[in-house]
DNA sequence: GACGCAGATGCAACTCTTTGCATCTAGCAC
DNA sequence: GTGCTAGATGCAAAGAGTTGCATCTGCGTC
């Protein structure tokens, strides 16, 4: 599902179906993250709320993104040094190589995880849930040119 | 290597290969990673120097360790809601499955992560550095129970 | 062993995030 | 439509983590 502009009533129902409360506040939140091309912090979405951001708390914004986490409604991403990034998991599901050295980043397929879901699985009896990784590494540009 | 008690001249060696200064301060920090059975916060690390601590400053310890993490002497892991995690890497390399249910944890070999850095290198040219996994989900247990 | 300076530290202010508690409300039952 | 209650929100205060800047020091150089 790609960023289709959803109307009130998809957002409910998307609430809805992960046993969440429709509340003013989690259709303007989720209307954001429906909205943003990439992640947003959870500061970002507040900021992005506008003059509408008097009509809810910051702390709110928190625990609603900390809430839909837990009930898979979004992915959250740890980009390094504590930024935790959220998106909607209706997105394009991807993950993230970043580059310690040019802070470049790549975006990874599905694909190349999923033998590590497949390993947890048989070996661990674990049902993994990983919806948005972020690696780092150096990147082949950055390698290249440390070599020369 | 496992925990060995390691001498200031071993802990400063740590150091200078890894091209960091060997402040007194790092090797209160680098000793107590040592010490340490399993991970520490920052805050933790900065709790365990006990009467030590009026030596050091805590934004220190922050400053430190993510150096640290820069360097490759220690695995920096978010374990959920922003928890942070730091541990000596010349000890065992291992991940950690942690369920989402029970809040077990369960220690993951690294050889199930090595076909994840084997798709990123080949199909990304990209040299990951994956040194401490936390992945979330569902354990056996808790699933068993849940279907039952 | 003295010197110089890039890098490390301490301090204090600041931002980001979490938490406890009182109040409010979405959604179910009637 | 009304009433009820578990769950959501607002508020304020606390806690965790970061940053800018002045000072200090490890360590390479002579």
């Amino acid at each position: 599902m790609l960023p289709i502009p959803a109307s009130t009533s998809d957002l409910i129902h998307i609430l809805r179906s992960a046993d969440q409360r429709a509340t003013p506040q989690r259709l303007m939140i989720l209307s954001i993250l429906q909205d943003a091309v990439d992640h947003l912090t959870a500061d970002e979405v507040f900021q992005r709320l506008g003059p509408m951001s008097s009509a809810l708390n910051r702390s709110t914004v928190y625990r609603t993104l900390e809430r839909f986490r837990d009930a898979g409604i979004v992915s959250e991403t740890d980009l390094g040094g504590g930024v935790r990034v959220y998106e909607l998991l209706a997105m394009h599901r991807h993950h993230h190589l970043i580059c310690q050295r040019c802070n470049g980043m790549i975006e990874m397929d599905d694909a190349a995880v999923e033998p590590l879901r497949k390993a947890i699985r048989e070996r661990y009896g674990f049902e993994p849930r990983v919806d948005h990784l972020a690696v780092w590494g150096v990147c082949a540009g950055c390698a290249k040119t440390e070599r020369d």
